[in-house]
DNA sequence: TTGTACGCGTTATCAT
DNA sequence: ATGATAACGCGTACAA
């Protein structure tokens, strides 16, 4: 069913119809009412693409993200959606599985008239993504992580982690292992260890006599980490940068026979939804990934609107969980 | 940039720049090299809509989800988008918050030349529903729920269910309650307790000396409802039909000084990420629902090949996994 | 082997 | 107030 059909049926022009559905332009009520009645007697949906091609605006915005099934991403990608259904936008999100190339041969094909902005979850930003957004005309924004010259939604990773372990500082802990991930990931691998080495060196603590772990998100990972840092010595709190980790960490605690916080202290970043209901419940700093989606989207419209790329940076705040994985060893 | 301009800047017709892009009829070595140089030159993307709107094919599929900041939805999405991936496809995808307007409106909205398919994750399918889909001209494919004359990709949840309250009375319990959801989501709040009361009365078990908590999907929500089956009366084991219920349950023992499984055995379904690592961990049925993503999308696939419509269903494997929630109350 | 011209379904302009 | 018609950017008969 075209719009030419409608037309026919209802004994009027394409125009008439396209005037009704869009209640633009004048229309006499009586073939008003013909048209209408032809569109719900035959469920007539107009053709989206059509009406695209035609606009210049396909109403549908892009979004990459590394993971979709990862609690993070699909928080954010939930914001995201609320505020495009506002918009009458719909979402084409793009799954890389953290894959640079794919990132790049997406915002290549989402550009130039698919979408009319994308939204991109980053992890690690290469010359490659900014040569090529750089070409990009439509507006983009960039959600955790700063992208100069694009409007950049910013989960403040780096006073949220130096909260945290000011926190354990102040509860009497110098012996505060390191739990991180491979420096490819800016936010999570780079700040949040800077925050820790600040804050530690700020408070007079030597780094180096600090252990360290690196790894990837796994909480197995952590878990394996965990272990072979307890063979050497043992610290007595401990500071994953992904509550995932912390979780990890706990387990290979308990697994040997040490109790969590009285033993050893730990403490995560991001509350994942589970975190509080864990034993004990996990100290550590929600980020509002829901919120960080909404801003994200609002920027992109604002942006899609007016035209213009703004060098924005947008805060999304955070909030210190204080439960019960940390014991403080002041005597 | 346009194909014409392309053309222009090669010194062709845009018929042959075409025919370049697409690898289709005969262009000379030389016209091609140049051709291919100009596009690489300014690294022109062709409008995919106007590619959509001339080859009446979007090459996107729709993904219906009631909620993508969820577990399960996003497993299950991250396993269409690797299929879809090897097609070429895109995924827009429609989140509805379990909104049944929403969905009648999107599947309306998505159909008819906007996508060349859809998957919807179904909770509860209403005859609009059905009245809508039977019009809809593309293929559909149902995830979550039996729908006669669809494709639909089930999760056993009867027979997991029974599985697991077999378990139960295997391991002598006779008294377990019930934490359940409102039986507009059939697969979760209809299907899970029959075969949980099947269990009971094959086993010769009574039913109506149970007890029955019937809520939402949320944690704390199971939280409040074991709290008040605790006052009333203790059982010696809770069958939650959800991994997320039977944490709440867990706390809520906990909190009334009884110690799991000792006192109470407690277990879910799902398998959600974390139910593993919970103390004690979490005695569950896995769904493999990437799987389901994938299954779901390949049969779209061939669907959307074949142009024909099958009634067929996909079961999907689920998996025990006995941990240490449950305890034997056998003399 | 290449180019011209039409059509995909819609909207907007311009007459009427 | 309404209808004919030209675009939007691409692919493809058909002609050359």
């Amino acid at each position: 069913m075209k719009i030419k059909d409608i037309a026919k049926l209802a004994g009027v022009s394409p125009a008439t119809v396209s005037r009704v559905m869009n209640n633009k332009g004048y229309v006499k009520a009586e073939k008003r009412k013909a048209v209408e009645r032809v569109i719900r007697d035959v469920n007539y949906q107009p053709n989206e693409i059509a009406k695209s091609l035609k606009n210049q605006k396909s109403k549908m915005i892009g979004v990459i993200v590394p993971k979709i099934s990862t609690e993070t991403a699909s928080r954010v990608v939930d914001g995201i959606t609320t505020v495009a259904k506002e918009h009458g936008y719909q979402l084409i999100i793009a799954n890389t599985n953290l894959d640079v190339e794919e990132e790049i041969r997406y915002l290549n094909f989402l550009s130039n008239k698919l979408v009319d902005g994308i939204i991109m979850m980053a992890t690690e930003i290469t010359p490659i993504h900014e040569e090529v957004m750089s070409q990009l005309t439509i507006p983009i924004v960039i959600v955790g992580q700063k992208l100069e010259g694009y409007t950049s939604v910013l989960h403040d990773d780096y006073r949220a982690s130096k909260a945290m372990v000011n926190y354990l500082i102040d509860k009497g802990h110098t012996d505060i292992a390191f739990i991180g991930v491979d420096p490819k990931d800016e936010a999570v691998g780079v700040i949040r260890k800077k925050a820790y080495t600040d804050a530690l060196e700020e408070a007079g603590i030597s780094v180096s006599n600090q252990q360290f772990a690196i790894g990837d998100f796994e909480i197995e990972t952590a878990y394996k980490s965990m272990g072979e840092l307890l063979t050497r010595s043992q610290p007595t709190a401990v500071f994953a940068v992904t509550d995932h980790l912390a979780i990890g960490a706990i387990h290979s605690i308990s697994d040997h026979g040490l109790r969590i916080p009285d033993d050893i202290s730990v403490v995560g970043i991001g509350d994942v939804k589970l975190a509080k209901y864990f034993s004990p419940p996990l100290t550590t700093v929600h980020y509002m990934f829901k919120t960080s989606g909404i801003k994200a989207a609002e920027a992109l419209f604002e942006n899609i609107q007016t035209g213009v790329r703004k060098n924005q940076d947008i805060m999304i705040d955070f909030q210190f969980e204080e439960r019960s994985s940390v014991c403080s060893i002041i005597k």
